[in-house]
RNA sequence: GGGCGGUUAGCUCAGUUGGUUCAGAGCGCCUGGUUUACACCCAGGAGGUCACAGGUUCGAAUCCUGUACCGCCCA
């Protein structure tokens, strides 16, 4: 750098884009991304391992991917500056029936339906429009930086996994854990598929229930009659003289499958009316009046119509009493033939109020009430979801849930935030069956095969010829695919080629950090745990981390359909990658929600910017202090260093302790927090404006040189500690600091070693010395403002009563309190005389301050200002006394308890008798 | 209905084992500033009954109980 100046060759303003994208070519191209399995194998340290969170295939990098992301790229960094092999697997998921929606949207729009081109032609289409559009998601990963080991990426419908999930199909089938058969499922209408119970998201509502009233069977009336007397106000007469009894319902139009009302066998009021029959109006049908214990006499009238083929618990009751099923609708949710007439071909809510308009114009509608309950929906199109009977493939879980319990009870697993360990037991506990097959093309095709001739079913590995069972050939495969979570559930060990024995396997199962959000705790986290206890006999991670989410100002999730989201290559582009991270992880405190203002980015992420700015800066004057002579190594200048060389490098190893302990806890923002306030307090505001009057002296100057030694090494430090959170900057300055003298280092920070706290840089006594120093400034720019100093005067200070240590220390800094307080003149010697024209504090330990302001001071103004002193430290005085008065403080409280309340009395005293001197003498002066 | 959380400065939050001059940080706000790294900066300042009520304790923002309000998940 010979004749160039550092101002020329970097800007005063970083310029992330001069350098991010360098630098990620050179980090690819040499390697660091990608982890070998020999590595470890021949010996290495024990590997760290993320599998990523599989994102669709069609996605688009959002603020949730970029917080996700960053979490685990900020482990695997740090995982791998400290020598572990690292590796984070990356790869998208085949979103089945996001991405099927996708391409039949881009068909539509020329007119053509899936059903059109038939099954192959539109698989291939998907195909095409996921070679061509799919993984976008990964380039953008790339953009911020993310170090994955991209020769590994995976794709949960590519060969490999698709080999993973027939073999867990086949296993679990001969196992009896899967099975087929007629159940009430969660069925979207639009989508024309089944849902597992997590894909079916309830949604409150506010709408209405309808109380209807259902004529009893002649036979009846005198039971109803009695039954009305005696207090069974949702029985009555109609005008006709018919008797009815009441139901309530939130849907009128599934009357229409009603095969039974029911009432709890304990409730008295209609005990005689069990064993009747009612007719269901409009319908003309007569159905049973049964009784059954989950019917809530509390609800409505405490009798419930019963729709076993459109409600998952009247399909219950209806298993118990063996009352028929009746399904009243078409896949499509509109009113099938055993509707009536009427009815037939109508969609479900306009024949919900055909209903309604009907049974008011007979009397049968006994009026509606507000009421608010949970409507599920389809998660991925929010169509209302129809309970609907259905023949379809589940997984039996319960077996599956009790090595995934166990692992969350005995700690095999643990979750941050701790509370997520609860919510995951209570799912666990509860676990019901999985709905796994889809009734859609885009996917794993469901490995099982009906026999026309004997009708049974042929499940296997291979595609079979003929029937297991007969040898017959005419086979046809299920038409349905799986749900992708049923191949997402293997991604910790299919990613490594499992069921094959292969070294990846052996190498990096399990993983470590599974860093996710709760939203897929059970859709995801849950069933990963139970695949790995059951095909790997161990948990696939020990530990889940479930960050927060990400939300406008407004506390609304971001999301495309709301457009209040951010798109967080939008935020590279504008302030950088390293700025984009460092803002969200320190964001995100543990487990909690992240608020941005997606109209204001700059507001949103200037704590990146700016911080990463200041480094950048502090950095540019790290080279230009340093300059192109040699820097001395830490051996070389150890005897010449000064108090704040001392007192930084201490302060670097309590960084370091910090940084790392948090990072272990996975306490993110914390470690941004260390490291913003090391680098922008410590370092920035103190020691380099400390450092600049030596580096101002003549060249060779040992304190000089021991400034420059002492640079380089915190420099060096603080690039390693905040290298996983702002990897661009960090490296781009780190390349350009030259190596002490004699000592080599790593080609690149990346790869360079985390910092152990080293305690022979420990000192405390320097800590304490520039903490009085840095309050003796502190207080003398106070004054300097509390009466108005320009900050281009310099000032005389005169300081009384110092205590031995501290005046020494104070005589070494002279020069640097000059500086950077403005004094002309510092008097040690002497005392303060009494009622001099000027403003008067005590530091805390008990030196005196005084700086005279003759003419400027007033003395009104200083006695009002330490009167307010002086009551501060009064009141912390009669806190300690009633410590030290309480005889059971003093015996129960541990000594050095006892020891710090009487110091920090006999402090306060010390400070308060002086400033009450000054206050009584300027009274007399 | 069942479960899990939360309530600390105008905003967003930290406060780990109950005790450090414990009531903190960032942002925002106010005042001043062309100090040769940085105005994306520097210096100074104002601002809180730690939701409320009890309890445990020598000592509570922190532990316990209850209340109010808010949120999330499951049925």
């Amino acid at each position: 750098m010979i004749g160039v100046t550092v101002p020329d060759v970097l800007p005063s303003r970083l310029d992330p884009k001069a350098i991010e994208e360098s630098l990620y070519k050179q980090w690819s191209e040499r390697g660091y991304f990608h982890a070998n399995a020999e590595d470890i194998l021949v010996g290495g340290k024990p590997p760290f391992v993320v599998v990523i969170p599989p994102p669709n295939v069609t996605a688009v990098l959002h603020m949730g991917h970029g917080l996700n992301n960053t979490i685990q790229d900020v482990l695997i960094r740090w995982k791998r500056m400290q020598g572990h092999t690292s590796l984070w697997v990356p790869g998208t998921d085949h979103a089945g029936i996001a991405t099927q929606n996708v391409v039949e949207r881009q068909l539509s729009d020329q007119g053509v339906s899936r059903h059109d081109l038939g099954r192959e032609e539109f698989v291939e289409k998907v195909w095409s429009y996921v070679r061509k559009t799919g993984g976008q998601i990964l380039g953008q990963l790339k953009l911020i930086g993310a170090s994955c080991d991209w020769e590994r990426t995976r794709f949960t419908l590519d060969e490999g996994l698709n080999h993973a999930v027939r073999e867990v199909f086949v296993r679990l089938y001969e196992k009896d854990l899967i099975y087929r058969g007629e159940y009430i499922i969660n069925w979207c209408p639009r989508c024309l598929t089944a849902l597992s119970n997590e894909e079916a998201e309830g949604k409150e509502v506010e709408s209405r229930i309808y109380h209807l009233r259902y004529p009893l069977k002649e036979d009846l009336a005198d039971v109803a009659k009695i039954a009305k007397e005696s207090g069974a106000n949702a029985i009555g007469q109609l005008l006709d003289g018919r008797w009815y009894l009441t139901v309530s319902t939130t849907r009128p139009e599934t009357m229409f499958g009603d095969t039974a009302v029911a009432v709890n066998p304990k409730d008295m009021r209609y005990s005689d009316l069990i064993g009747g029959s009612v007719e269901i109006p409009l319908a003309g049908r007569f159905v049973p009046i049964i009784a059954d214990d989950v019917v809530d006499p509390e609800f409505g009238s405490g009798m419930v119509k019963v729709t076993p083929a459109h409600d998952h618990n009247d399909f219950e009751i209806a298993q118990r009493s063996g009352i028929s099923i009746l399904d009243v609708m078409t896949p499509g949710a509109k009113m099938n033939e055993n509707a009536p007439e009427a009815f037939e071909g109508m969609d479900r809510f306009e024949a919900r109020k055909l209903t309604l308009d009907l049974l008011e114009g007979s009397g049968l509608c006994a009026g509606d009430d507000p009421y608010t309950h949970s409507i599920p929906q389809c998660y991925r199109c929010h169509t209302v979801v129809e309970p609907r009977l259905s023949e379809q493939w589940f997984v039996k879980m319960k077996p599956l849930a009790e090595p995934a319990l166990k692992a969350s009870r005995d700690g095999t697993i643990v979750f941050t935030p701790e509370h997520w360990k609860k919510v995951y037991e209570n799912w666990m506990e509860n676990i019901r069956d999985w709905c796994i097959s889809r009734q859609l093309w885009w996917g794993h095709r469901i490995p099982a095969w009906y026999c026309k001739d004997c009708d049974k079913i042929t499940v296997a590995r291979q595609d079979p010829d003929c029937c297991s069972f007969c040898n017959s050939n005419h086979l046809s495969q299920d038409p349905d695919v799986l749900d992708t979570w049923f191949s997402s559930w293997l991604w910790p060990f299919s990613v490594f080629g499992w069921p094959e024995d292969t070294e990846d396997l052996k190498t990096f199962y399990p993983t470590h950090d599974m860093v996710t959000a709760p939203e897929i705790l059970f859709f995801w986290v849950a069933r990963m745990i139970m695949a790995g206890y059951e095909f790997m006999g161990e948990a696939p991670f020990s530990r889940v981390y479930l960050h927060g989410t990400v939300r406008d100002k407004e506390g609304r999730k971001m999301s495309k359909s709301l457009g209040n989201g951010i798109d967080p290559i939008e935020v590279v582009d504008l302030f950088g990658a390293d700025a984009l991270r460092f803002t969200l992880i320190s964001s995100a405190g543990v487990g909690n929600d992240i608020y941005l203002d997606h109209k204001d980015l700059e507001a949103s992420f200037s704590t990146g910017r700016n911080f990463a700015n200041k480094f950048w800066n502090a950095g540019r004057f790290v080279l230009m202090s340093l300059g192109d002579q040699p820097v001395p190594s830490m051996e070389m200048v150890k005897d010449n260093l000064e108090l704040e060389d001392r007192w930084i490098l201490s302060r670097l190893q309590r960084a370091v302790t910090n940084v790392t302990d948090n990072l272990e806890l996975f306490r993110l923002h914390e470690v941004s927090e260390d490291i913003y306030h090391f680098v922008w307090g410590d370092f920035a505001d103190w020691y380099l404006e400390l450092i600049k009057i030596r580096m101002q002296s003549e060249p060779g100057d040992d304190s000089q040189q021991a400034a420059r030694g002492t640079l380089i090494l915190v420099m060096d430090g603080i690039c390693r500690l905040l290298h996983p959170l702002m990897p661009f900057v960090t490296s781009e300055l780190w390349g350009r600091l030259p190596s002490p003298q004699g000592l080599g280092r790593s080609e690149d920070l990346m790869i360079a070693e985390w910092p152990d706290p080293d305690e022979k840089f420990l000192d405390p006594d320097a800590e304490k010395n520039m903490l009085d120093f840095q309050e003796l400034v502190t207080q003398v720019r106070s004054l300097r403002k509390e009466y108005g100093v320009s900050e281009g005067r310099g000032v005389t200070v005169r300081l009384a009563g110092l205590q031995e240590g501290f005046h020494s220390m104070i005589k070494e800094q002279m020069v640097a309190l000059q500086r950077l307080a403005q004094v002309d003149v510092c008097e040690i010697e002497g005392a303060i005389e009494e009622g001099g024209a000027g403003a008067h504090a005590v530091l805390k330990n008990g030196a005196e301050v005084f700086i005279p302001l003759e003419g400027i001071i007033d003395v009104v103004h200083e006695r009002k200002r330490l009167q307010v002193e002086i009551n501060r430290l009064s009141e912390q005085m009669e806190k300690a006394q009633k410590n030290l008065a309480n005889e059971r403080f003093m015996q129960q409280a541990p000594p050095e308890v006892v020891e710090r309340e009487q110091g920090k009395l006999k402090s306060f005293q010390e400070q308060a008798d002086k400033l009450t001197g000054k206050f009584t003498s300027l009274a007399e002066g």
